[in-house]
DNA sequence: CGGATCGTTGACAGGTATCAATGCTGGTGG
DNA sequence: CCACCAGCATTGATACCTGTCAACGATCCG
């Protein structure tokens, strides 16, 4: 192990132990040893929308903690067309595929500014080898990944285009924590829903119409009475 | 612990280690050792299609290796329909998902004639508590979780109705060892694709018409070139 | 034989994809 | 500063697809 590498590390436990929402992302149960098995670096990175942070093909050597912002992880087809298969958010973990040394299933982009933890899956390993604090963190993600697609398939691709529409904008929502939420592009909203673009398009133009959907600066806001009904 | 439970799960792990299927289920990487912590009967059950094998709001206290045959996981849509969220085989795990603390996610139902094993989760909890072996097996499970949503969602949810039906048609001869496979029934089938029970038969219909499907005693046929090239 | 269940088919209205054109907006370079 | 452009969003027209409601056929079983 190089000095410089366990200084990095070392600086970047420290950061975990401080984080500010550390009851939100993998290493909540940790302890002080756990943390001082930490022998690789973590990486804080900072996303631009349309940035991507991994690919498919890619070669997998780390999972990413999402602290804010949004991710899509996407699917391409043989067509050349895409399909978005979840959205991560705060707390969510991205890659978590390759801890069972398989590649990534998919292609992740933010959608909006998005901070991450880059944590290389040694340390995912390690921990797991000597301690059994990260177990149930990481149960619990992939039990949110089965909830999440779950919901996807019984909620969000059924019914008229409007219905999941209207189930795609409570979804989001009730996903953040504030009033406003981010509006994704309407070709996104398509790969969503399996929709196309005019579609999706078409139905936000008349929410808007309705007042069923306000669009602010700060992000969108709902009528979820109105939207219910729908759904 | 009352000593006929003792016995019945020496018993259960006696058959465990001599599994035909062994290196398919999840206690593939198990030693000598750790069946000896199997504390609780496991029990083989046999399903007739139709079966439920548990319900959602059921108190999670198993989670079933599949052994042969075909469970559909379920969830039922606040309008009375349901959608069909992914089809468990040979070597899948049902109600993974409580080993989480949670309730089962769904209502499991066979469609064939189907074995299952039935494990209690103190089984697993004490395994994971006590014995590293289990773990991979899991984690590889949820993977397969994962890994199925994911071509659900890409692939037979988008594209019209007869490209869904081809891609399920080519998904479950995949699946099957044999040239012959099971094909659900045509309510099923829609609630699989998100399309309904009528659209299902007709497209079911054209195909046979077409030759691109033939229904013989064991089972169905598919001519995977033609269907590949709708697809 | 009658009844139940499932599969198939028809008619039609409504929804959606497709192709195409037109706004709208923010950024860039002259 | 303004004209222009690129990238989205919106809208229109139309053909096609699919849901819906309904009827009929096939098969199994008591």
């Amino acid at each position: 192990m190089e000095p410089d590498l366990v200084n990095k590390a070392w600086n970047g436990s420290e950061k975990c132990q401080r984080c500010r929402i550390r009851e939100l992302v993998l290493f909540a149960d940790l302890q002080q040893d756990d943390f001082e098995q930490l022998h690789h670096p973590i990486v804080d990175i900072e996303l631009a929308p349309g940035d991507t942070l991994y690919k498919e093909q890619q070669k997998p050597e780390f999972v990413f903690t999402i602290r804010s912002g949004m991710i899509k992880l996407v699917r391409y087809l043989p067509n050349g067309s895409y399909r978005i298969v979840r959205l991560l958010q705060q707390g969510d973990l991205a890659g978590i595929e390759t801890l069972n040394n398989t590649a990534y299933l998919h292609h992740a982009i933010a959608l909006q500014d998005t901070s991450i933890c880059r944590i290389p899956i040694e340390n995912i390993d390690q921990l797991n080898q000597h301690s059994p604090h990260l177990y149930k963190q990481l149960t619990a993600r992939w039990h949110r990944v089965q909830s999440d697609a779950d919901i996807w398939l019984a909620e969000l691709t059924v019914g008229n285009s409007k219905k999941r529409i209207a189930n795609l904008l409570l979804y989001l929502a009730q996903q953040s924590s504030t009033e406003h939420f981010f509006l994704p592009h309407r070709e996104d909203m398509g790969a969503l829903l399996a929709i196309t673009t005019e579609t999706a398009s078409r139905i936000i133009a008349e929410f808007k119409r309705l007042k069923y959907l306000q669009v602010e600066s700060q992000g969108a806001l709902i009528d979820k009475d109105k939207l219910k009904h729908i759904s």
